[in-house]
DNA sequence: ATGAAAGCGCTAACAG
DNA sequence: CTGTTAGCGCTTTCAT
C-alpha cells in the first residue's frame, strides 16, 4: 500500500530498528551476515528512506560559509542576493557569506585561514588561481572542513567539487555563435576579459579561440584586453580599439564589466555594421542590451542552480553521503533577446 | 537559537498547539481575537513552518496522472522515461502515466472522461486545441479534479495552469538564431512542422515568422510542411523541397521528426552551402546532428523542469496552496554543439 | 472554540 | 554487535 519504512525492514530481516540505522548510515558494528540480511529484506520490499524524516531526526545544522570577490560586478552581487534569499529556505543548514577583495590572491588566501573551522563545516569559495590559494585550501581541509570552489575553478588543489559551468566550452560556445553570426564578414574580433589570473576568463579565452581558428578563419583575433571587470578601464580601452580598426566584426566579453561594453559601442556607433556582440552573464545591463539590440547573444551560468549545487555538494560531503562525480556542472545557457526569462 | 517551533509560538500566544494548527493551515473554528495573538507570535518570533515535518506528519498521498502523446516522438518517451524514473522520488504524491493517440482530439477527450475522479486528484495533460477536449476538460474539473496542460496549451479552457515553455517566444528565438545565421546570404527558409492542431506548433511558426519577417527581409519563407512528428514523412516532403529550391539558406524543424531532416539533408547533401538547420528538442538524434555539423542549434524544453514544475503546481493546487502566476513558465533553452549537457 | 495525546519515519543516546 | 526508548516539528483524532 503505501511505501514501506525501517519498521517494515526490520521485521522482515528479523532485526531491530536501530540495527537498520547502522546500516543504512554506513554505520560499523554490523555483521556482514546481518547486513546482507537487511539489504535482502530492503530489496524485497523496495525500500526508500524517507530523507525528510531522517533530517527532521537528525536535526543538526550544517554550517556553511561562502567567500565572494567585493565589487560592483553584478553577477556576484546577484549570486549573494540569492543566497541571502534562500539562506532561510534551506532547512537544516545555517548559511553565511563573505566578500573578499576581488583579483587578490592574498587577501582571499587570508581569508581562507581566517575561516574558523569549529564555526564551519564547509566553504564555497570563488578562487582566484594562485599558490597562496591552494595553500590556504590545503590548510583548511586538514582542519577538516569541506571546500568546493564555485564559478572559478582551482584544479590540482585540494577543493572537493568544483561547481560551475565548463568553461573551455563557454568559450567555444561563445565563438560559435559569433562566428555564425559573423560569417559572410571577414574582419577582426576583440576579446574583452577581466583578468587571466582567474581560471574561468582564461578557459573561456581558450575554448573561444580553439573553435574560432579551427572553424571561421575568416576572422582575425586581436589581442585581448584585460579590463579587471571595472566598466570604466573596459569601456575606455574597447573605444580605443573600435576607433583605431575600422573593421571589427565582433565583439566577445568573457568578464563582467559588461556596461563597458555597451558604452563604448553607444560612443562608437558607426552608421552601418554594428559588430555582433556576445557577453557572458545576464545581468540588468545586458538584458537590457540585449532587448535594445546592442548584443547579440548572452552566455550565462544560473546562479540558482549554482549555490544550489554547492550547499548540496557541501551537505553530502560533511555527511558523508555519495556525490555524483558531475554534480557540480552547471548547464551553459544561451539567451537571445526572445528567449529571456 | 535554533528556528522557533510550533511549541514556542503556543506558549507565547498561550494556546495550545491544535490552535497553532488550525491559523496555520487556515481551519475554521478560532475566534479572531485568539488568532490575532498567534499572528503576532508568529511575526514576533520570526516562525517558519517546517514543511517536511508537516507532509511527514499528514502522510497523505497526492494521485497525478500524466497524459501523454503515444508515438516514436523521443521528447514524449523521454518525458514518459523521467517520469517514471522519478515517480519514486516524489515524497507524498503517487504518479501513474498513461499515453493517448497523438494529434487526436477524440481519443484524448475519452481519455479524460475516462479518469476516475475518486482515484486521481489532478492531471496533467498535452492538449490538442479542440471543443471536444476542452468540454471533456471542463467535465474533468467538475468533478473536482486539478487538471493542468502540459507542452501544448488549451488556452480558454478551464486548466488551471500551463506548464511548458512560451512557443511564441521559442518561435522568435528561432528566427533570431536561423536569421542571423542567414545574414548576408539571401534565400528561402523552409518551416517543417508537426500539425496545426497542436497550439504549441501553430505559436512557434507565428513567432518565427513575425520575427523573420520583421528583421531578416531577405529572407523567404516557403509554405509550412506538415510532417505529423513522422520521420519518414517529413524526409520525403522536406527532400522534395529540397530538390525543387536550389537556393534553401535555411530550415526550422519546430515539431518532432526530427530525424526525417537529418535523413533528408543527409541524402540531398550538396557540395557547398549546407542550408543552417535549427530544430526543436534536444533528443540523441538531435545531438548527434549538432556534433556532426548538419544542425546548428537546437531549441529545447528540459522535461525534468517541466514534470517538476507539473507536479508542484498539482501539488499545491490540490492542497489549496497558492501558486504564482508564472509556475508554470519553463525557460527556452539553446544548444549549440559546444554547450550541450 | 480549544486542548490532550498519539503518531508520521527516522535518529541518537544509552543499555545490554 | 544489537536492542530500547525518547524525541524531531507537525497533524489529527477525539474530548471537552
Amino acid at each position: 500500500m503505501s511505501r514501506p519504512t525501517i519498521h517494515d525492514v526490520a521485521r522482515l530481516a528479523g532485526v531491530s530498528l536501530s540495527t537498520i540505522d547502522r546500516v543504512l548510515n554506513g554505520r560499523r558494528g554490523v555483521r556482514q551476515a546481518t547486513q546482507a540480511r537487511v539489504f535482502e529484506a530492503m530489496r524485497e520490499l523496495g525500500f526508500q528512506r524517507n530523507a525528510a524524516a531522517a533530517n527532521l531526526a537528525r536535526r543538526r545544522q550544517d554550517r556553511l560559509l561562502f567567500l565572494l570577490p567585493a565589487g560592483s560586478n553584478s553577477f556576484m552581487r546577484g549570486l549573494e542576493r540569492e543566497l541571502v534569499e534562500r539562506a532561510e529556505a534551506w532547512e537544516f543548514t545555517a548559511i553565511a557569506t563573505r566578500t573578499v577583495p576581488a583579483f587578490d590572491d592574498a587577501a582571499l588566501a587570508q581569508a581562507l585561514r581566517a575561516v574558523d573551522p569549529d564555526a564551519t563545516d564547509g566553504v564555497a569559495v570563488v578562487a582566484t588561481d594562485s599558490a597562496v590559494v591552494r595553500a590556504a585550501l590545503a590548510e583548511l581541509r586538514d582542519r577538516g572542513v569541506a571546500v568546493v570552489t564555485l564559478v572559478s575553478d582551482l584544479p590540482s588543489s585540494r577543493r572537493q567539487y568544483f561547481v560551475g559551468i565548463d568553461n573551455v566550452q563557454a568559450g567555444r560556445t561563445a565563438a560559435s555563435l559569433l562566428g555564425r553570426f559573423c560569417r559572410g564578414r571577414p574582419g577582426k574580433i576583440v576579446i574583452v576579459a577581466g583578468s587571466m589570473l582567474v581560471r574561468d576568463h582564461a578557459e573561456r579565452r581558450l575554448g573561444f579561440e580553439q573553435v574560432l581558428r579551427a572553424e571561421f578563419g575568416d576572422q582575425q583575433i586581436l589581442p585581448a584586453l584585460e579590463g579587471l571587470d571595472d566598466q570604466d578601464i573596459v569601456a575606455t580601452e574597447l573605444k580605443r580599439v573600435l576607433d583605431r580598426h575600422g573593421d571589427i566584426t565582433g565583439i566577445y566579453s568573457l568578464g563582467a564589466g559588461t556596461r563597458g561594453v555597451a558604452r563604448a559601442l553607444a560612443q562608437h556607433r558607426q552608421p552601418q555594421a554594428r559588430p555582433s556582440v556576445v557577453v557572458h552573464e545576464l545581468t540588468p545591463h545586458s538584458r537590457q542590451a540585449l532587448l535594445d539590440g546592442s548584443f547579440d547573444a548572452v552566455i550565462h551560468q544560473d546562479p540558482v542552480r549554482e549555490i544550489s549545487a554547492a550547499v548540496e555538494i557541501l551537505q553530502s560531503l560533511i555527511r558523508g553521503r555519495a556525490v555524483a562525480p558531475d554534480a557540480g556542472r552547471i548547464g551553459i545557457e544561451v539567451f537571445l533577446r526572445d528567449n529571456l526569462p
